[in-house]
DNA sequence: ACGGCATTTGTTATATTGTATCATGCGTGC
DNA sequence: GCACGCATGATACAATATAACAAATGCCGT
């Protein structure tokens, strides 16, 4: 059995939380932590879900921002890079991540029936990557690991 | 340490006798293996490295072939369905499957530095992930593995 | 406060990747 | 041969992401 860290993505179903925590958070590190950057942070954090880039730049425009595709996409660049905010490639979209300030490789469990994702953080997948890597002489710095499937919840439903 | 299986792509750099084995399988299956199919999959296997779809498109023009995007993505999703080809949404590229008979979970390591796509099989890291998920009461469909870094050639060189 | 510098954002245009839709071809089996 | 199903063609378009340059904004030393 793995170590293994569940984490039903309490964090962003708390957005205030989140973002006084952010603001804490780059208070401490000195990071400029824009206007711009804020509200694409709690756009992504009230969507509760994945959210593409294009859905993030339209509800900049709902709350009056005029606003291009490339401000959205250096915004998401400068969260990702800060940890706040993780990629999902298979389905382009972005999430909040779920822990931020604890520095961890995540994976993401996709139900390819109900669009729903969990971030789980399960250390022997973690380990695993890094000793096949290792092996193969790779040096890791960003291990990507996104499974697609049915989550519980559509699979107890008969969805799929 | 991890059970361990490091392919050099070794199936992909000798695409006549990959394409034999294409051949065979879909004689075998009854699986219809057509003329595009078939160009396209001897493309990639050609490539030697990943691919993207309107890379594809143009080198099937090359041949003479006019073609619109569409063929390409409808015979990707056909290879890519009889696991012949595996599509890296980190990259959005396209690359054969070093094993393609051998029905197994891979990882792939993607140097940033050189570009070049290792795919490793290893056991370890598929048996954690497929716990992990169990764990989480999540059906596995398809788990993919894509480690951003940079490869054993490059870390050697400094190139990054 | 001011000027210079770096970072961030705006503006415009464009590149890249992927689909929808309906028509046509083409082989297989009756 | 012809009806059916699958594969492909043709046309148009949607969705995702980036390039290049200009303007603004904050930071820092003086």
């Amino acid at each position: 059995m793995s170590v293994f860290a569940h984490h039903t993505h309490d964090f962003a179903s708390d957005p205030d939380t989140a973002l006084a925590a952010a603001d804490a958070f780059f208070q401490k590190t000195g990071v400029r932590f824009t206007p711009l950057r804020r509200r694409v942070f709690e756009i992504i954090l009230r969507a509760g879900k994945p959210i593409g880039a294009y859905d993030i730049l339209e509800r900049l425009r709902d709350h009056g921002k005029i606003a291009a595709p490339i401000s959205v996409y250096r915004v998401l660049d400068f969260l990702i890079e800060q940890r706040f905010v993780h990629r999902l490639a298979t389905i382009n979209a972005y999430m909040a991540c779920v822990t931020p300030e604890d520095p961890h490789a995540a994976q993401f469990l996709i139900c390819q029936s109900c669009g729903s994702v969990t971030e789980i953080s399960d250390q022997a997948v973690d380990k695993a990557i890094a000793e096949g890597a290792r092996t193969a002489g790779f040096r890791v710095s960003y291990p990507l690991v996104e499974i697609m499937g049915v989550c519980a919840d559509c699979a107890r439903d008969g969805k799929a």
